[in-house]
DNA sequence: CTGTTAGCGCTTTCAC
DNA sequence: GTGAAAGCGCTAACAG
């Protein structure tokens, strides 16, 4: 069913159905009535292609996709789509995902942009110089980015405050007596990995304490590396009696690589990870519980969802556009006071 | 830059330059040269609602995604995301993601065959029996079935042997002199988890033995269920000597669970779970190693993506596509001989 | 080998 | 309040 045939099967113009279907003001309230009622009857949908032709809009975010390692083998993207997701579909809009191979990203979000396919973009992982921001820019194609980068050009952005929470967990530590903490962070060019490195810094210094780079480690957040950088801490000597950690991913690494060495977290060892709550990964459950850091990437890309349509319908500014979300310290059964030496 | 500017720079119709750009044998080839070169000297990219409007493909595929708990917010999505999206990629196909309250889902499918957005859509997940492939024949929308289920209407699909695999762990565990065997399933509505554990009971069956219903357990496949599951069946006299885990996250709970209750994982309690193939969380590197029936889900996504092409390009016969992959057994540390009583 | 001419299905002036 | 007609940017017969 289309357009010119409900039209002609309701002896009425194109124009007027259409103009009834799209909630045009200029209806008689009667005609929209029989309209509305005959769509629903002959179950009729615009073709997406033709609607978007003619308005210039195209119904659509995208995502461009990285298909090789690293980027987003993980699980807080599709946590993340989901939360964006569950905004869109208010507005029946679309996710496109564009896959690409790493290197030819950049060239990705310029086809997106060109081809008209999406009306804007959504950026993650931002690494502290991030080149797909001026990029962006210069093809006019509207973005919010999911963290944050140094950039002079202004541009939405919604981030959690990373380094707060890594300064608060590390202060907790040391209130608990630790003095020598290991932090196990993600890949470094990132700007969440970075942040929490500085926080973590920043705690240490105001309580006086030098930072040992033994004990600052960088790596994928998966469960194994995890478990390398933790063993190779608790190898050193003195060992250090707490761990901060980028990811419940590699909490769980971590976590094995403790009682391999024959500790026992929570008393010989105090752990806290970052927690982006994945439904499938319960630190209340571990055992013994987990302490996190929290926030849920999945509200975070429900806001973000959010926030493109204010910049897409509303036409809200990109550069009014600057979320930065408090994160929770949550205590629970991995951490205790520092054990005596 | 569009069509009709690139020509009458060229000083061709549009005709030729699209003939040419598109690869059409009747161009000369002198000329396809210079719109070529014309093209990316002024980075022309057509558009994509314009053309699709024209040929009827819209050059995407679609995937519904509940945004609500529980369907696949689980790693297994992305994961056979980023595979489906290494082969489109060679088409510059792209995937659309239709968010959708689960609930909704059959009503999002229709809206995606009439609103002409995606030439084909992958069903995952599927259950016993189906409606969604019933409606996707009725809509014409081809489709590809990750997984199965009972129909008699002629469809594509491309599932692992779940029954044999699980028929395999589970003999290999009665030949390890384990007579107790645990299995901790996901949910019985979804295919594979019950063809799993009929290969599980044909197993038992073929040896003599009966199923202690008690020791057969389904839910989500989370961490958590994991844990809880085990920590029940573990409470039992006797208690199983041996767990089947339908996939690795639930085995982390399960492993939780042993360590708990006293126990250790290899000697007390052996353990074989089904791994997906998750780039962060590898049993290779576990401790001890876990003994999996392993089969790449990445894999999986790119070969559909590699069938859907087929259908959409070569117009394949759907009934024509049926293709069930072994499932590997790779013995590792978690499984032993069955400890004596 | 190249150009002319119709559309694809919808939205949107501009008249009435 | 409704309709006629002109596109949106591209592809695909059909001629030549």
């Amino acid at each position: 069913m289309k357009l010119k045939e409900l039209a002609s099967h309701l002896g009425l113009s194109q124009t007027t159905v259409s103009r009834a279907l799209n909630g045009y003001p200029e209806v008689n309230e009667e005609t929209r009535q029989r309209v509305m009622e005959a769509a629903r009857r002959h179950d009729y949908r615009p073709n997406a292609s033709a609607r978007r032709l003619a308005t210039g809009r195209a119904g659509a975010i995208g995502i461009v996709l990285p298909t090789d390692r690293n980027m987003l083998l993980d699980p807080h993207y599709i946590e993340f789509q989901a939360g964006l997701g569950e905004r869109l579909l208010r507005d029946e809009i679309d996710i496109v995902l564009s896959p690409t191979k790493g290197s030819d990203e950049l060239a990705t979000y310029r086809r997106m942009a060109l081809g008209g396919r999406v009306d804007a973009v959504i950026l993650s992982s931002p690494t502290v110089v991030d080149e797909r921001v001026g990029l962006l820019t210069e093809l006019g194609l509207p973005f919010v980015l999911h963290g944050r980068t140094e950039s002079h050009i202004p541009h939405a952005w919604l981030d959690i405050d990373n380094e707060g929470a890594f300064h608060h967990a590390t202060k907790h530590l040391l209130d608990l007596g630790h003095r020598r903490i290991g932090l196990i962070n993600g890949e470094t060019r990132h700007t969440f990995a970075r942040d929490r490195e500085n926080g973590f810094r920043r705690a240490l210094n105001a309580h006086g304490l030098a930072v040992d780079e033994a004990f600052v480690a960088n790596g994928l957040m998966t469960d194994e590396i995890g478990y390398r950088i933790t063993a190779r801490f608790l190898a050193e000597r003195p060992r250090p009696t707490a761990l901060l950690v980028s990811s419940m991913m590699m909490s769980l690494g971590a976590f094995r690589a403790i009682r391999a060495a024959g500790l026992e977290l929570g008393r010989d060892v105090s752990m806290i990870a970052h927690d982006d709550v994945f439904p499938f990964l319960n630190p209340d459950v571990m055992v013994p519980t987990m302490s996190t850091t929290r926030s849920s990437i999945r509200a975070a890309g429900k806001r973000v969802g959010e926030l493109l349509m204010e910049l897409l319908v509303e036409g809200r500014a990109p550069e009014t556009i600057h979320e930065l979300w408090p994160v929770e310290l949550v205590v629970r059964g991995s951490t205790g006071p520092a054990p005596r030496d």
